[in-house]
DNA sequence: ATCTATATTTCGAGG
DNA sequence: CCTCGAAGTATAGAT
């Protein structure tokens, strides 16, 4: 990894075009041939940058990046204030939970959250249009295909009503109710699936957590 | 800005939690108090970070990290390996071209692009849901919306299909049809426009903007 | 503050 | 390789 802080200006030519005025900035080489140019803020989020696989051509004072698909950025530099090569390895990488896979395993060995006696069909159940989270049985013998969100959104709702559509073709699935599952749900996304017939079920990830846990210990 | 190089574990306890095992990094600290952790790759992503406005606690070997919704970042140090502090003063931003934005002025400008003799009735048309990208009026007077993406997905169609519903219920607009209009469009997208009756166009910027140009040296 | 739509989204999984 | 869905999405604009 190699850092250099420098007073420079940019220019972009790719999906846009985009040009930076000269100011200091800091430019991170990576390993893996990204290089990306950082101001002073905007959190983690450089204000340009070319993503690998590209090539770095180094000339005095201009660095060209390109790559294959033909994008260019242009880094032409006044001033080097600072210059350092780092060797870091390579990294472990993040160890993540609480994400929507988690919520889907936790919901999935927990059916009965969503109503007593209701059992697990499957996980990912395949449809033409892709995978539908959990597909579950109530206790009448019903289908009830099951969405799941960390944050549910309009999109969510639209998703899980083209499952809907799709499976409801089906005579032997038929009818197939929807139930929209999510840690929190917007208002909006509530409004738009509950006219559509699809019920809200707002997820507890400590309390399916805890679920998980006591069936653990109880078998 | 400052520069630590290190080598340390991280912990992320927020919206999900999250683990990083002990390995050299880089860990970026911005002048908004951003903290960033960066590993060789994943280009300009961090492994972790904290996004402003946040605390950052120095204690000797271990950074807390915390902001007001008691998201933690925590990052333990066995070794530093550099170490370094520059003033980059505040950046003049970014300037932009070719951003759907623009798309949208330019086909406003050319409507007959979209059919022969047609007329822009006007930009961000409003509707209770959101401003529709333009409408316009065929020969016949017709009315036709259009949704403009500089990438045509699936959730486009959607957004685009969502208006006219809205649209066609008010006995003074309808019928109004429908243009997904997009530099690219992705088959599924297509597919699903098509079937919805929503005719797809896909639009050459530069040619575009060769006919704004022409307008603009005719007038 | 909430909601909507965009992003050079990026990233990963699966066909 | 493309396509699709998720992201600690972030971010800007409008209501």
């Amino acid at each position: 990894m190699r850092l250099v802080i420098a007073r420079c200006s940019v220019d972009y030519q790719g999906r846009l075009s985009a040009h930076l005025p000269l100011a200091t900035r800091l430019l991170l080489v990576k390993a893996d041939g990204s290089v990306s140019v950082h101001a002073d803020d905007r959190a983690y989020k450089p204000l340009n940058w070319m993503s690998p696989p590209c090539r770095l051509e180094e000339a005095p004072g201009v660095w060209k990046v390109i790559n294959k698909a033909g994008e260019q950025l242009h880094i032409t530099m006044e001033e080097v204030l600072h210059d350092s090569s780092h060797e870091l390895g390579v990294d472990p990488g993040l160890v993540k939970d609480g994400v929507e896979a988690h919520l889907q395993e936790l919901l999935a060995a927990s059916p009965e959250v969503l109503g007593e006696g209701w059992t697990l069909v499957r996980r990912e159940y395949p449809t033409a249009i892709g995978p539908v989270d959990l597909m579950c049985r109530d206790t009448d013998g019903a289908n009830v295909a099951v969405e799941i969100k960390r944050r549910g959104e309009i999109d969510g709702v639209e998703q899980l009503t083209r499952y809907l559509e799709l499976l409801n073709r089906d005579p032997l699935l038929a009818p197939v109710a929807g139930i929209f599952a999510a840690q929190e749900i917007k208002p909006q996304a509530r409004v738009l699936a509950e006219d559509r017939g699809i019920r809200c079920v707002v997820l507890d990830y400590e309390a399916l957590r805890g679920l998980d846990d006591t069936s653990l210990r109880l078998f």
